[in-house]
DNA sequence: CTTGCCTCTGACGTCAACGTGAGGTTTTAG
DNA sequence: CTAAAACCTCACGTTGACGTCAGAGGCAAG
């Protein structure tokens, strides 16, 4: 597949996948006339760096980790690393439940009909 | 207080304070030479201020909602932004929690011994 | 064969939340 | 009184993940 339809098919952008490349985090086999080529594992690919991506890791640190994900197999470090990512997102969780909370806190405070506009 | 003793009762640098009273979401009096002056309201203020920014609300949603806040009351549009941004905080615990099984996924994968490697 | 969409490689633009340094005043400790 | 520390206002620098435009070539359809 050429990269039009990765994109597609991935919801990612034309640029996205081309800075994933450039970035090392995604490689594409090129046609004669030097155009992109795509197989099907591609796409998982790319959804997993989305994802790696949603969760706050830089390219820096998904350049890291896809070698352990392709070759299965962690380094002290990388693991290392794994672990410590893994942490951050717990704690960022724990952080969005909190500012959930608030935000719900603050939606019921100023839903409730106000005592000021009551009818005695 | 003055900026850097609220900066240090925060841990927001002072740069940061500034720029929260630039973008509208602080406010302080002023001394007769300038210098800002805030109440020990100021505290909590930075802090509800922090809690946004870290659920990645932006300056300009921060502005709009808290006048909310300080008038307890919300208008429909409001409220309508306030339960967008609860759900969008939402949605994102649930793409955190999607990438920390992931990444506990590919720890465990990574840190299994090798079947390559076992002693037959 | 040409029209129109896709692709290529640069390379500059963007946006947000500050960091950082300049150059100058104010407050505080000794 | 004086030196250090804290404060002030500009105003440019930073970072990451792309967006966007330019200029040029490639490819299936009619």
């Amino acid at each position: 597949m050429r990269i039009g339809d990765l994109a597609t098919s991935t919801r990612v952008s034309v640029r996205a996948l081309r800075y994933y490349e450039e970035q090392g985090l995604l490689t594409s086999a090129r046609s004669e006339s030097g155009q992109r080529l795509y197989g099907s594992a591609a796409v998982d690919r790319v959804r997993l760096i989305q994802q790696l991506y949603g969760a706050g890791l830089s390219s820096k640190t998904i350049l890291e980790l896809l070698p352990c994900v392709d070759a299965k197999v962690s380094t002290p470090e990388s693991r290392e690393r794994l672990v410590a990512e893994r942490d951050r997102i717990t704690a960022q969780i724990a952080e969005l439940v909190v500012a959930r909370d608030r935000l719900n806190d603050i939606i019921d405070m100023t839903s409730r009909p106000n005592p000021q506009c009551d009818y005695a």
